[in-house]
DNA sequence: CTGAAAGCGCTTACAG
DNA sequence: CTGAAAGCGCTTACAG
């Protein structure tokens, strides 16, 4: 975080005027500071007196109570950090959603940091986070780096790692296994009948995983080695218009295509129908994601589903129960997923 | 899918012992605590020798500096929060990814709150961020709430708002005027010789502001009154389908559409190809945003263009000149747009 | 180059 | 129901 350059400092008095303290609203009201602070905090045990002179006072002086201050004594921040690898994609959104909402109901406010598909800065940014001591921390995807996980094992904070599975986690965990997922696809595509199987992924550690488990039970099934074509995350719809064009180029016999997103199914979806190949009927096509427009695209498209909601709940409550210092009886869960299957195969 | 059952946790020997202190470290160094933040934060103060031995403390003991303390005595959080609608949309994911690099060359991290596109919890959530101190606060759109906007005042904390405009910011301001936008599109749609126009709208302000430039302009134009659709945001592709086909219904004879989102103009194109209608030739169409499939989809899409990252990197700058106490020459800045001409219109 | 004291704005832990 | 004192973990402001 705080590099080279010793940051110039801004003379206070820049700021239009220091904020109004606890201090400055108890002499208002007349009282001590820590009945001030029980008048916001805990206001039964005050008496109704003493509350209307503070929330008088507290209005007219427009006080807002510094979090930080009152976080570092009492050892609570009430604060949770997800660190998400992007915000351009709708994958996340469902879930932090579903984290913020029920974390929110149980005091916590969630603060997100963006950490990118790289793995370059991110002991960096958990350094910063960390040393921020958040009550939870939730990592999209199984935290690697060596240093990363013993920093964070090291701070004490409770962990949810979310998106993937492991059999050692940092803490805690809620995924599913995407090889799982990628055998489960190719033989839902064997059932339907097709031989020739594809494959066109992104470059993220999970779409890779889920790409081995496709191509081992291709293996398993009997079927040809899939044609395999690799990019880079996040993927677009253009990467799935080339990707189909290059697959399409090497191995023209193909008659399915797993796509590791729903934009590159996307892709694919109009790049057949640009080259006039019928979906389903000549290539079937599975997306991952199941975002927006898979249902309502022509032909609709077939394609795995996660929990989102589900995930970020769980997560919530994993995070909110181990910050209150309740038990945690299923520190690891397995949430699955589900192919939904529609025109595209 | 069954989930698997769970594989026992790791050990975590490590966990749960308090985080180490400043304290601790400058004990196993042998120096004072204010020695060791010197040798953290402006080594150059500090002699080699110390230096080393300061090192060699911290990363034996594993120190996590606590910056909510240091923030709290110095003033200076180094945090700063940008509020965003959503994260289900890929329209603030190039401006918070700019935002987010800018800031982090100049020393501040940024963290993200989520508001959702309901204003109902959005005071309650400014009060918890500014009862946070940050050396920033990036709002995406116009603040409109009094109570909001006072409590961003008073708070003396830079504010930068974004992505719309108006004479009475908070305090600085980069964004665009929508009526603008909406009547330069009526005006495109004009020149390429369309006439009987459409407008498939979501319900949040900015759109609704784009609507009321793009009818203001019809009119202007001799044209008939657009008919119009009224959504909720955010936009889906379902609503794009549904969208042109109640236009449709109503109006048959329209030429041309102007939707608010790409997302709800995708779906138009979609409801189009399987309807039989010609995309350009009888109809047009016209999204907002720019974002990934626009050039790639067929009919590749025409759409309205916002430079993301310019907002983020000129907010960036705007919020550190400020925290740093310099000057600020331009606190309002009118970025633009640009219509982007594509196959579809 | 180094350090002892004070203080940031709250909450905790006692005490009445 | 109310309050005086101590302290959270750092940095500032002095002083040597």
């Amino acid at each position: 975080m705080q590099p080279a350059p010793p940051p110039p400092r801004a003379p206070l008095a820049l700021r239009d005027r220091p904020a109004v303290t606890l201090r400055q609203v108890a002499e208002r009201a007349g009282v001590s500071m820590i009945t001030v602070s029980r008048a916001i905090n805990t206001p039964h045990q005050v008496s109704e007196r003493t509350r209307v002179r503070v929330q008088e006072a507290v209005s007219s002086m427009g006080y807002v109570p510094n979090l930080i201050a009152g976080g570092l004594r009492s050892a609570r921040s009430h604060v949770v950090t997800a660190l998400v690898p992007t915000l351009t994609g709708p994958l996340f959104g469902e879930m932090v959603q579903a984290l913020t909402d029920a974390l929110e109901l149980r005091g916590f406010q969630v603060m997100l940091g963006q950490v990118g598909y790289a793995h370059s800065r991110e002991d960096e940014l958990l350094r910063a986070i960390v040393g921020r001591r958040p009550d939870g921390i939730v990592v999209t995807g199984i935290m690697h780096s060596p240093e990363g996980r013993r920093m964070l094992m090291a701070s004490g904070i409770p962990v949810v790692e979310t998106w993937d599975f492991t059999d050692t986690p940092i803490d805690m965990l809620v995924g599913l296994r995407h090889e799982e997922l990628g055998a489960a696809v190719c033989e839902h595509l064997f059932a339907k009948g097709q031989r020739r199987l594809a494959l066109l992924s992104g470059g993220d550690e999970r779409a890779a995983r889920r790409a081995r488990g496709f191509e081992a039970a291709a293996v398993r099934l009997g079927l040809h080695k899939p044609a395999v074509r690799l990019g880079k995350s996040p993927t677009t719809h253009a990467d799935g218009r080339e990707g189909l064009a290059a697959l399409l180029a090497d191995a023209p016999d193909i008659d399915a295509v797993f796509c590791s997103s729903d934009m590159l199914a996307l892709g694919v979806l109009t790049e057949a129908r640009v080259r006039g190949i019928d979906v389903p009927g000549q290539l079937a096509v599975v997306g991952f994601g199941d975002i927006d427009f898979a249902q309502t695209v022509s032909p609709s498209l077939s394609t795995v589903r996660i929990d989102g909601t589900r995930m970020g709940q769980t997560a919530a409550h994993l995070i909110a129960d181990r910050a209150e210092g309740k038990a945690v009886e299923e520190p690891v869960v397995d949430i699955g997923f589900s192919i939904i299957e529609r025109e595209s195969a």
